[in-house]
Order: structure tokens, then C-alpha cells, then sequence
DNA sequence: AACTTCACCAACCGCCTCGTT
DNA sequence: CAACGAGGCGGTTGGTGAAGT
């Protein structure tokens, strides 16, 4: 049995025959050498082919998983953007676990890359506020606690950056326009607010609008208008794909706006992780 | 300093789709 | 139209380093 004999034959060459074997675990400075100069001068494609032409002893899946997630020359290095970040929200609330199809839309971000962010940031997220992370409650908290919040990363960083590239990654960060605290919601001056950012209309169409899908034309329009995108269609608080009057849990928490001085990569605070399971708790 | 726990991510696995024969 | 192989995709695993005790 494959299963039973995993552990032991993990990074372990395959016998695959008398004179051939298959090699896996991970990947040698050498094999990559292979890899690339031999695509460099073939091209991609035909992988199994691939494998064997340029002297691998892998599989062709194996070659093309390590160039699609590794030795490809645009992969982007570094943490994900906040701006990426929110565009992985956005895209997974209407297309679910579309890997590939998410990653289409991130330049440089590999399938690999954005599920695994899922899995390890998102969902623990989820767990902390005791909800499927494919839920609509957490999607609704994520639209309420954590898009504010990298939306207001991208105004910080921009504000103490400015013009400065961004470190970990190629674009450069707008500046954005001061937010108003929203006019249905207890205002405290003590406390910075923030409204909640609009639902960024992403139609069935594959095409996106120019400024999710290019970091590096984030214009301050254009991300002022990501906030207030009201679709024409809808009737006040409505948009398209997202209506605060079905979120009477979220939009009841006052104070919920506050934004969090520490604010690094833990996008909740506990606050708003334990308002939400009470509101979670009195639902039930 | 030693040990444990946690988070991240590269890599593998199995299933599915599609093109070719 | 069925069989087969290659490639693509999403789910899962396990190694490794960082953080915590």
C-alpha cells in the first residue's frame, strides 16, 4: 500500500525500473540548474519529455510544479500586499478555492502561494472567530473587520512611505483619501474610524478592473472609487453581491471600526474577534 | 540552553479534463 | 466512441525555522 509506505519512501528515489529511477523531496541547486537553462533554450511544455530530455530523473509533473512555483523568472518573492490581500477576499467570496483562477489575477502569484496564504492566515482567522471560513458570517466579518483594516494599511504605509516603493514588493502604494466615518454609525472621536469598504464589483466577466489587477496602477481614483463603488443599480446601503441590511450581526457592533495600533499581520483584534462569537452565540 | 509548539510553504498525491489515437 | 496519456487543479503532507516556555 502507497499510503502505509509514504513515510518511509519520502525523499527516497522511485524504482521505476532496472536501469531508471525517479528522484523527489526537495529540489538541488543542480536540478534547478537543469531545469531552467534547459527551458531556457526549449521552452516549456511536454513535461514528461521535458523531464527526460534535460537528463531529470523526476516527473514531468514534478519539473512543472517546480518551474510553475518556483524557478519561473516573474514569480514575486515576499509577503502578500495588502492590496493582493484584499483581492484574494474579494476574488475567493465569489469564486471559492479557484486557485488558478485567483492566481490569474495576482501577477507573479503562484496557485500554490494563494492557497497556502488561505489555509494558513485566513483560516486561522476563521477558527478564531469559530466560523467556516467559506462561510458568508466570515465573509461578512472579513468585509468588516479585515478589509478596513488593510485598506487603512495601504493609507498608512502610503502616508509614512510615500512615493517610497514598496519593500516587499514592486508597486508602489497610494496615497489614499481621508475616509469618513460612516453617517449610520456612532462616531467616536477619540478613535480613529473607518468606514466599511465597499464590496469591489467583480462581475462574472474574466476581465477586472485595471486597478485590482495591476498593483502598480493603484491610483488614488481608482481606489476611492473601489470604496465607494456603489453599484448604480442599488438602492442605498445595497451593493452589487453584498447587502449590509444582511449583516444585522456585523452592523450592530458599535465601536467595531477601530483600528488597532499594532496592526501588523494579525488583521483582528481580540475585540473583535470575541464581539463577533457573542453575536455569533446570541444568533443561535 | 533545551525542548515544544506553531506557522509557513515546497512538494506530493489523486482526481479531473482534454486532446489524441 | 473508448482508451490512453499529459497536463492542470485542489487538497494534503511533512520539513524547517521561528517563537514561546
Amino acid at each position: 500500500m502507497e499510503t502505509a509506505m509514504a513515510p518511509i519512501m519520502k525523499n527516497m528515489p522511485i524504482p521505476m525500473g532496472e536501469d531508471s529511477e525517479l528522484r523527489r523531496g526537495p529540489w538541488t541547486l543542480e536540478e534547478d540548474t537543469l531545469l531552467t537553462h534547459y527551458i531556457a533554450r526549449h521552452g516549456e511544455g511536454r513535461w514528461n519529455m521535458l523531464a527526460k530530455c534535460a537528463g531529470l530523473k523526476r516527473t514531468g509533473k514534478s519539473c512543472r510544479l517546480r518551474w510553475l512555483n518556483y524557478l519561473k523568472p516573474d514569480i514575486k518573492r515576499g509577503n502578500l500586499t495588502p492590496q493582493e490581500q484584499l483581492l484574494i477576499l474579494e476574488l475567493h467570496s465569489k469564486w471559492g478555492n479557484r486557485w488558478s483562477k485567483i492566481a490569474q489575477h495576482l501577477p507573479g502569484r503562484t496557485d500554490n502561494e494563494i492557497k497556502n496564504y488561505w489555509r494558513t492566515r485566513v483560516q486561522k482567522q476563521a477558527r478564531l472567530l469559530n466560523i467556516e471560513s467559506s462561510s458568508k458570517r466570515f465573509l461578512d466579518a472579513a468585509r468588516c473587520f479585515w478589509m478596513p483594516r488593510l485598506l487603512q494599511k495601504l493609507e498608512q504605509t502610503s502616508s509614512t512611505q510615500s512615493s517610497v516603493p514598496c519593500q516587499l514588493s514592486d508597486c508602489t502604494l497610494p496615497s489614499l483619501p481621508t475616509i469618513p466615518p460612516p453617517a449610520n454609525k456612532t462616531t467616536d472621536t477619540t478613535q480613529q474610524s473607518i468606514n466599511p469598504p465597499d464590496f469591489i464589483n467583480i462581475s462574472d466577466q474574466t476581465e477586472l478592473p485595471q486597478h485590482l489587477t495591476s498593483p502598480n496602477v493603484y491610483s488614488n481614483q481608482t481606489l476611492e472609487q473601489s470604496y465607494y463603488n456603489m453599484d448604480s443599480t442599488s438602492t442605498g446601503n445595497e451593493m452589487e453581491g453584498f447587502s449590509f441590511a444582511s449583516m444585522s450581526a456585523v452592523d450592530s457592533i458599535e465601536g467595531s471600526w477601530i483600528m488597532s495600533n499594532e496592526m501588523t499581520e494579525n488583521l483582528w483584534n481580540m475585540d473583535d474577534i470575541w464581539q463577533f462569537r457573542d453575536l455569533g452565540e446570541m444568533d443561535n
